[in-house]
DNA sequence: CACCTCTATAAGAGTATATCCTATATCTAT
DNA sequence: ATAGATATAGGATATACTCTTATAGAGGTG
C-alpha cells in the first residue's frame, strides 16, 4: 500500500466503536469529555492513540441529543468548569445491545481474518 | 436505544472493512463490481446484508486511483459489459498488512467486548 | 512575573464518506 | 410484454472526520 499512514490497512479507523467505548466508560460513573477521551485512548483497541478530543466532544453532544447520555456542569472542583456526562437508561439498554453486536463483529472479524490469511498466503 | 435501525449499536456499520473484504475477494482472481458486492454480502461479517452496490463501485474506483486494483472491460460473455477488477502488487502487499491489522482489531475487540460485558452486567 | 504545559471545552472550515435515488442497458423467465 | 435479476454509474444530500483556532484556569520553572 502507498505507505502513507492514512492507508486503511494500517488500521487508523474503526471509528464507530467510539460509541460503545464511551458507553462502557460512562457505565462506571459520570465523567467529562476530556477524561473520557483519555480513557478511551488507553483501551487496547485504540492502541494508545487517543481519539481527537474535539471529535469526542462533538460525539457526546450528538449522543446527548439522541438520549444516550445527559450532561451537567461540574464546578465543584478547582480549574475550569467540566461538563460531566452521565449514561441514561437508553444508553444502558444500548450498551447491553452492544454486547451482542460486538460479539457478532468478533465472530465476523475472526472469519474475515481467516479469509485474509488464506488469501494472503502464496 | 431509540429502536430505529440506524442506531449504531445494531451494528449496521464497520464500513471500513469493505476494503480488506474486496482485496480478499480479488485475491482469488479478477472479478467485476456486482459480483464483488454479492460475495462480500455473503461473508459472515456482513450478515447476508450486501453492501450498497453503488458504494462498492465508487469504492473500487477510489481503490484503482490509489493503485490497489486495476480494471479492464470484459466483453467476452453475453450480457452487458463488465468492468473486471484485478488486484495489484500494491493491493497484495496491503492485504498482507491487513492480516496484522485485523488481528490487532480482533484482540482489541475481544477486550472491548469483555469490558462491555462487565459494564453491562448489574 | 513571564512563560510554558497540561487540563478543559468548543466552534469553524474544509474534506471525506455514506446513503439514497435515479438513469441506463441487457438478460432470463413467465 | 412485463417483471426481475444482472450490471454500471452519476447526482444530491446528509453525516462524519480532521485540523485549526479560540478561550480559560491551574501549576510549575527560570
Amino acid at each position: 500500500m502507498p505507505d502513507r499512514p492514512k492507508c486503511p490497512c494500517m488500521g487508523g479507523s474503526l471509528d464507530k466503536l467510539i460509541h460503545p467505548a464511551i458507553l462502557i466508560v460512562l457505565a462506571r460513573g459520570p465523567l467529562h469529555g476530556y477524561r473520557i477521551a483519555r480513557e478511551i485512548g488507553e483501551m487496547p483497541l485504540f492502541d494508545g492513540d487517543a481519539p481527537d478530543v474535539s471529535g469526542v466532544y462533538r460525539f457526546l453532544k450528538t449522543m446527548e441529543k439522541k438520549g444516550f447520555v445527559v450532561s451537567f456542569w461540574d464546578t465543584s472542583n478547582t480549574g475550569p468548569a467540566k461538563k460531566s456526562y452521565q449514561i441514561t437508561e437508553t444508553g444502558e439498554h444500548c450498551l447491553r445491545q452492544w454486547v451482542a453486536t460486538l460479539d457478532r463483529y468478533r465472530t465476523g472479524l475472526t472469519q474475515l481474518l481467516r479469509a485474509a490469511r488464506k488469501a494472503a498466503e502464496h
